[in-house]
DNA sequence: TTTGATCTACGAATTATTTCGTATATACTT
DNA sequence: AAGTATATACGAAATAATTCGTAGATCAAA
């Protein structure tokens, strides 16, 4: 849709794009009330931040209303594609496989994703006979 | 071992606990001679960071040479835990399944990954059930 | 219509991270 | 021994990311 591809979002606007993506369009009130059940940012700095977003096209923004109203412009899919090439060589060394070892070894998914997971699997492996 | 934690590695640090990680102890230039083959990097530049991560501990290194050897003083684990579990909270709202799929579904791991991811699910499961 | 609450805009301070230049020491070569 | 290459140390510049204060607009209520 753009020429122009988005830069990956740092740390803290990924903070924003996951409420944004978990409660859709929101003001910066919305955010910033969430935001600070974590950790104390002040209201302003989340503004801030937001607006800048804008800038890198990040979200988008509704101004009908006095208060604007934010959108998330990357789909939580294409972040996480991201962000998993990015520590995939980094961290993991190019490997897959290592990396869903630790997220499934270290956190406790339950018996009923990691049965998701095992017919993904499944799956993936047709395709390749095929 | 030791009383304080050590700080998540930045980015750049990473790059260098990968070589370290990859090659063993090394030194200085050798490091900074593979950092080259993907990017330019001045050779001091890469000194003064891993000078600074003696300091924080990531590494430790051996001065009997005038040539410092410098050894990954973190595991490849720990880091990758540590990575996970922050990805997992920002960007996969904590569904570690989610982190999962994305990760086999666009890189192609090979039939084998797949197999041997398949069985450490399964041996999990036989956990989970026990 | 004055007061108070809430909003945006935006410059600038703060902090974190990365990069580099220079001084100085040590080793190797001729 | 002199000259060249290669080390470390370290301050400080450059860049990136985050945080905050202040000004001015808008709205709602007394």
């Amino acid at each position: 849709m753009n020429k122009h591809s988005k830069p990956q979002p740092t740390e803290s606007e990924l903070g924003i794009l996951k409420v944004l993506w978990q409660d859709g369009p929101s003001s910066v009130r919305h955010i910033n009330d969430l935001l600070n059940k974590e950790r104390e940012t002040g209201y302003t700095t989340t503004l801030k931040l937001m607006q800048i977003m804008l800038e890198k096209k990040l979200v988008t923004r509704n101004e009908e209303k006095r208060t604007h109203i934010y959108a998330a412009n990357v789909s939580q899919e294409s972040a996480q594609k991201g962000i998993i090439a990015k520590i995939l060589n980094t961290a993991f060394s190019g490997s897959a496989k290592n990396l869903v070892l630790q997220a499934l070894g270290n956190h406790d998914a339950s018996l009923e994703e990691l049965n998701e997971v095992k017919a993904l699997i499944t799956k993936l492996e047709n395709e390749k006979k095929s």
